[in-house]
RNA sequence: GCCACCAUAGCUCAGCUGGCAGAGCGGGCGUUUCGUAAACGUCAGGUCGUGGGUUCGAAUCCCACUGGUGGCUCCA
């Protein structure tokens, strides 16, 4: 979906959205003579924004006046002029337009374009005119708004946006658009969005049963329903499997610990924005974890380490509880609480880069089995404002990852300063069916917990050393991977993760009695079965087991009864009919096996 | 947390400028026993998110809180 950045900016679909913000801002000064504070409005990846200082609050109404009155100016056709000016001459042209002059002042002084990126030199200051309106602008625009195709053009919506995405700055208004070269396109991407509206996981989760979310337990806490339940429960089977294989060793640790666990840790220093207040137990504080780390090196210390224990791997379904301010929370994709499949592997210093390299691999494997195809990694490097340890300490573990990275061939970006306060890390998203990306993986090098908990090691040499750490998560957090899985498939599991994979429907009620024995000898086999029995026609059970999205239909009338048969139908319309029990049984079997 | 909007039955939603709380689906019961996406009939379901206020009278107007939606900021 999004596209290489340097091509788009370049396009003339980028020209369009820039101008069309122009035309936007134009009719939003008009309605507003004179009140009107215009900030910035960029191209973005579908269309483009305008941030205003306006005396009222926008309503839909207004929305559809500005979009009418846009198309009027573009049919007014004028011709985007370009203009440069110096400083002064800019200051004059936007007197009253606080926002603008602020801009003036960070372009005169260099080193950052006019929407904060860094820039190398002091970009010359230029104006561009169309008609009545005149903008702050480097361009590039079309030459006349006549270019603006009006049919392609929509305002999507308002919200409020920080000036310059500050929380301590004003709040802005900010109107979004989105613009294309012709009306199919704009109807092709009003497409997407209800397609993407369609596979909603809240919509899903509340149709197929799956989760939900209650006003009671509080925001941002999940209910796993018996269907979601399952659904989790097949992933983390598959994935307790795979990490048994992969030597991992489980381990189990408490919700709570005590406050001085987490001042050793750092996280009351680092991370206590994103903890709960703590309880009084006898006079001792506690604090719910919002990571596993701290237990899991707990374990660690309980007995000396020799270099011959390592690589350790300990693996834990932890649940963690980190506050989110209430604005953030999203269905599963953001929650409160969530469980993540985290483990930490403590390592001699020349394991390090195998273990990097193996986790890697164990991650992509894992991503792959559930049906993600498209990975983004992405290279988390040290944010000097917000880090333990040095900047040269940082620099051996950063290199590290970036080495395992380029060993594995997988294409990288670096996110610089988005590490966590304790190393640098390797995130891993992915891109699902209708092409958005979602963080699930992390990979995170820690030199900071060994430090502070004093871990160690008997070497060879009979003296102590310290051990080298990873903390992992490969689906990331449960929560918001089952979130992904449910989008990524739009609810229609593959047979091997379907909560239900069977559903058995009698024709008629003499049927019922072959439609158990037929559910149990599938049940017996493995299969997640049950059998229709409501007195309901079998149109309307047809049409149900479709609706939640089954798998495999099993219909079963007088025929099948007498032969031994089921007659199977396929959520995708397709209907291969009747065959021996034992005969879908087979295929049922080997499309679980595969994960197909 | 901030900006805007929203909250009526399990779900989706109607309910006008304040005057008797509604529909469809779903659920219960009955009839029907049916061959690949909705049989028919009948019954039950609501302190109109919560609390306060205005008013003769509030689902409707005002305030606060809770929860949600789209963004901003932040992030697994």
């Amino acid at each position: 979906m999004s596209m290489p950045q340097v091509d788009y900016k370049e396009s003339e679909l980028y020209r369009i959205r820039h101008s069309a913000a122009h035309v936007m801002a134009q009719a939003v000064m008009e309605m507003f003579p004179g009140q009107a504070r215009i900030a910035i409005g960029p191209p973005i990846d579908d269309g483009f924004y305008y941030d205003f200082e306006l005396p009222r609050a926008l309503t839909p109404e207004d929305l559809q006046a500005i979009e009418a009155r846009m198309r009027e100016i573009i049919a007014e056709d004028h011709a985007f002029e370009r203009q440069a000016l110096t400083g002064d001459e800019a200051r004059r042209l936007f007197a009253d337009q606080p926002y603008k002059l602020e801009l003036i002042a960070g372009l005169e002084a260099g080193g950052q374009d006019e929407y904060g990126a860094e820039i190398a030199g002091k970009p010359e200051i230029s104006i561009y005119r169309d008609g009545a309106f005149t903008d702050l602008c480097r361009g590039p625009h079309v030459e006349r708004t006549g270019m603006i195709n009006p049919s392609a053009i929509k305002l999507m919506g308002t919200s409020g946006a920080y000036w310059r995405g500050d929380e301590k700055n004003p709040m802005l208004q900010r109107i979004y658009g989105t613009a294309w070269k012709t009306a199919e396109e704009l109807e092709q991407y009003v497409w997407r969005q209800e397609e993407a509206r369609k596979r909603d996981h809240r919509k899903l989760g509340r149709e197929l049963d799956l989760f939900s979310v209650s006003e009671e337990i509080g925001a941002g806490l999940i209910l796993w329903h018996p269907k979601g339940g399952m659904l989790r429960k097949v992933a983390e089977d598959y994935c307790r499997e795979e990490h048994e294989r992969g030597g991992y060793q489980f381990v189990y640790s408490p919700h709570i610990g005590r406050a001085a666990l987490w001042e050793i840790s750092g996280h009351l220093g680092w991370y206590q924005e994103n903890m709960y207040a703590p309880l009084d137990i006898e006079g001792q504080a506690y604090y719910l974890k919002p990571m596993n780390c701290p237990f899991h090196i707990q374990i660690y210390k309980s007995r000396t380490r020799s270099y011959r224990d390592l690589p350790l791997r300990f693996a834990e379904w932890g649940t963690v509880y980190r506050y989110e301010r209430s604005g953030v929370l999203h269905g599963l994709m953001r929650v409160r609480g969530f469980t993540q499949d985290d483990a930490h592997l403590f390592c001699r210093p020349d394991q390090m880069p195998d273990e990097i390299d193996r986790v890697l691999a164990f991650s992509l494997n894992i991503l792959r089995a559930f049906g993600f195809r498209d990975f983004q990694c992405y290279l988390s490097t040290m944010n000097p404002k917000k880090a333990a340890g040095t900047p040269e300490q940082w620099e051996a573990p950063t290199e590290a990852l970036r080495m395992a990275l380029e060993r594995a061939e997988m294409p990288y970006r670096i996110d610089e300063g988005e590490a966590t306060f304790y190393g640098p890390k390797i995130d891993i998203k992915v891109n699902d069916a209708i092409g958005r990306e979602w963080q699930l993986s992390t990979i995170q090098f820690d030199f900071n917990l060994p430090e502070r908990f004093n871990l160690s090691y008997v070497g060879e040499d009979g003296q102590e050393h310290r051990p080298y750490m990873v903390h992992r998560a490969l689906m990331g957090s449960m929560e918001r991977f089952m979130g992904v899985l449910i989008e990524h498939y739009a609810g229609a599991f593959p047979a091997w993760l379907a909560p239900l994979q069977a559903m058995v429907i009698p024709i008629a009620d003499r049927h019922v009695e072959y439609a158990r024995q037929t559910a149990a000898r599938l049940k017996e086999a493995g299969l997640r079965v049950e059998v229709d029995e409501r007195n309901e026609r079998m149109n309307a059970k047809i049409r149900d087991a479709q609706m939640q999205k089954v798998p495999y239909m099993l219909v079963v009338g007088d025929k099948e009864a007498e032969s031994g048969q089921v007659a199977l139908r396929l959520r995708s319309g397709d209907n291969p009919g009747a065959m021996p029990l034992e005969a879908f049984l087979a295929r049922a079997q080997e499309e679980v096996a595969a994960r197909r």
